[in-house]
DNA sequence: ATCCCAAAAATGAACATTCATTCACTTTCG
DNA sequence: CGAAAGTGAATGAATGTTCATTTTTGGGAT
């Protein structure tokens, strides 16, 4: 029992408040959003809302920690695929595409200016994109076929590099410009050819 | 006569003030940093500091333009050099080292942060990326020979590619990780794979 | 069902700071 | 001497955080 049945539900409902702030902290920034003001999107008093985040730094922390939660669903569903590496593929296009990027953008350039800023919070994120790296890492392993460490050390610069393509996409000032789809698909392009490197070394092993 | 002797004195001062918020700026973040604090770096009483800037946002403002500037300046260095394309390179390959992006990381999160939350910063930034792909573009025209109107309407959006490279390596979290030159090494190799696309579109009318 | 009550959840006024902005005033400079 | 540059205390609004208090909840006893 790694939990009580009322500490899942505070859980849930910590979940829920992160789902109501969300908006509030994209539009406002992390020090542009007063705690009443997240009081308020939450629906709930000042003082109640300090219970479930005793400081701002606990927010953007749940809120690292929420992101990598999804993710790691995500890559639970590409790693069980049939074809893991193309399955990655769409999952990737899919975070580039306008929608994604617009959506997901805001909160993207709050967090990492707050990470590069705040030696504690550039950690969580360090932590999480060491995740994620990992994740990367599995997919190619089973790609290839290769072993773990050939992979890591041949192979984690190229993760970072998509992770860099994606944040970027993220963070490129959306406007629907005419050559806003030319771009997403010169991005989707770089990240083929990558994971294209990444597959064709596993070709002499298997082929 | 654009500006009167005291115009110019003032320009300077300006440009002075903002080397010293520079700083504050990048470790406080927008909403973080207070007017005094702004003041006391400038090392100006605070009712002085208003005198230059009005508002937090005309800070902004005038950091992007002065970014501008030096981007300008660059690239007129580059557009005069013998091999542009090579001195473009050369620029971006700088541009990507680990020290430079430590030093212009975290006020690029920031400024891109604010860009993507207030629309009025954001419009000023987008102009600013609209003149660094002109840049760009003049550069590709000078390197292949094509006409203005090809370049733009073929590689415009590889430019966009080169600038999300650049941004997304200054706004990685930077930590002295054994890996960190080779994601380096990886993104020059994307940036030059990207710029030989564009020269190998030249070949056909200049070989 | 009904009552009870302790623990958990929720409230919002209060407090000490901090902040952006103003302005009457002094100093510097051409 | 007049205009520009510079000062810093004052003001009022806003903010982070606390806490005494009220409301809700859930389950054991009657």
């Amino acid at each position: 029992m790694t939990q009580s049945a009322t500490a899942l539900a505070a859980d849930r409902r910590t979940a829920e408040i992160l789902d109501s702030i969300w908006r509030v902290f994209a539009a406002k920034g992390f020090d542009g959003a007063s705690m009443q003001d997240l009081a308020r999107a939450a629906d709930m008093s000042v003082g109640n809302f300090y219970r479930y985040f005793p400081s701002k730094a606990a927010i953007i922390d749940a809120m690292i920690s929420r992101d990598l939660d999804e993710i790691e669903q995500k890559f639970a569903g590409i790693l069980d695929s049939a074809d893991p590496m193309a399955s990655l593929r769409e999952t990737l296009a899919q975070r580039i595409s306008t929608e994604v990027c617009a959506a997901e953008g805001p909160m993207m350039a709050e967090i990492t200016a707050v990470a590069l800023r705040k030696p504690e919070i550039g950690e969580v994120m360090m932590r999480m994109e060491k995740v994620v790296t990992q994740y990367l890492m599995a997919v190619f392993v089973l790609a290839t076929g290769l072993p773990q460490d050939d992979v890591t050390r041949r192979f984690t610069a190229h993760a970072g590099l998509i992770m860099i393509l994606i944040k970027g996409c993220a963070m490129s000032p959306r406007k629907g410009s005419a050559t806003e789809s030319d771009l997403v698909a010169v991005v989707l392009r770089t990240i083929d050819s990558v994971l294209a490197e990444v597959s064709g070394a596993g070709l002499k092993g298997n082929s």
